[in-house]
DNA sequence: AAATGTATTGTTATAATATAACAATAATTG
DNA sequence: CAATTATTGTTATATTATAACAATACATTT
């Protein structure tokens, strides 16, 4: 299981992460016959504009100075929309959502949080579906969907603890 | 990985599961000098009602019918004191809470989940602790809690799908 | 291009979840 | 018993999320 991009290291070049995420979305859109509309696009970009996770409530400013609507169901649609396709994931303990690293392949949500700075790190998971997929099939439960939070201290808050 | 409770099996004794829950408690709180008031063992018995996780305004209800004030800090302050005692988990993207099976010791959050009867069953995740403490020591973060959640659809709801 | 149906967005209202702040009471300690 | 701490009561409000319906934009067929 390896980290799958560089949230944590805040020399990363972010500008990359928003320029593939917004690539990644456009294919994905394209290939499902959906529409990226501009404010689905700007939610996506907002979600995007770091690797901490963002209220729902937290966009709406922004879409406010964009010029669109701000009411709540606007940026809610544009997150259930985003959600669906994979483009997003929900961190259910902090209710709030970020973007996905790699949503070309469906895969589970699962994200090193730092409680301090907020960051959150997407996981590769891969290695643990065996363990999933068999407490499952024991009891015979049909697995769809996983969320995997792992909460702590990233290494720079480690750093300036108190 | 096994599953540590019996909530997918509705023939199970509950009234064990309760009573396990309640020695549980007392003999957690008295080791720790904390004191599992009429209120908190209230909440905690509501909680055990079943192993569909409830949300803190569905015990306000109950509260009021057993004679206590029913506001909803009331509530939140006993979830909070059972959930830091590790006697209840909290499901993040249901914002629902649930008994701890294995309070004894302290462990994380772990549960597969039907989305149609909402039953949580906690799982044991021993076996992933090895992964997730690799990833954690490869980028210096300090694992401190972790949820996880398995949505998807019990045995029971299974066979019962139009 | 006009007519039709569908998808998306606008708008208002409200539901559901959670906490802040301070007062009152109960339990514990010295 | 007095002083301190923990717990509960109370009011108000913050935060997160959805329902319901209207208006507009887009796509499809003719």
């Amino acid at each position: 299981m390896l980290e799958i991009n560089d949230a944590f290291n805040s020399d990363h070049n972010h500008d990359h992460c928003v320029s593939g995420a917004l690539d990644n979305a456009k294919v994905i859109c394209q290939e499902s016959g959906q529409r990226l509309t501009p404010i689905r696009e700007l939610v996506l970009r907002l979600v995007w504009s770091s690797h901490k996770p963002l209220g729902a409530y937290e966009l709406l400013p922004a879409l406010a100075d964009a010029g669109f609507n701000s009411a709540p169901p606007t940026v809610y649609r544009a997150l259930d929309f985003l959600h669906q396709l994979g483009l997003i994931h929900k961190i259910g303990s902090l209710n709030a959502f970020v973007g996905c690293s790699n949503p070309e392949h469906p895969h589970p949500s699962a994200f090193m949080i730092c409680r301090e700075c907020k960051t959150a790190a997407e996981i590769e998971t891969s290695e643990l579906q065996e363990s999933f997929n068999r407490v499952a099939n024991t009891h015979g439960f049909q697995l769809e969907e996983e969320n995997i939070e792992l909460l702590g201290l990233c290494s720079d808050c480690r750093g300036s603890e108190s």
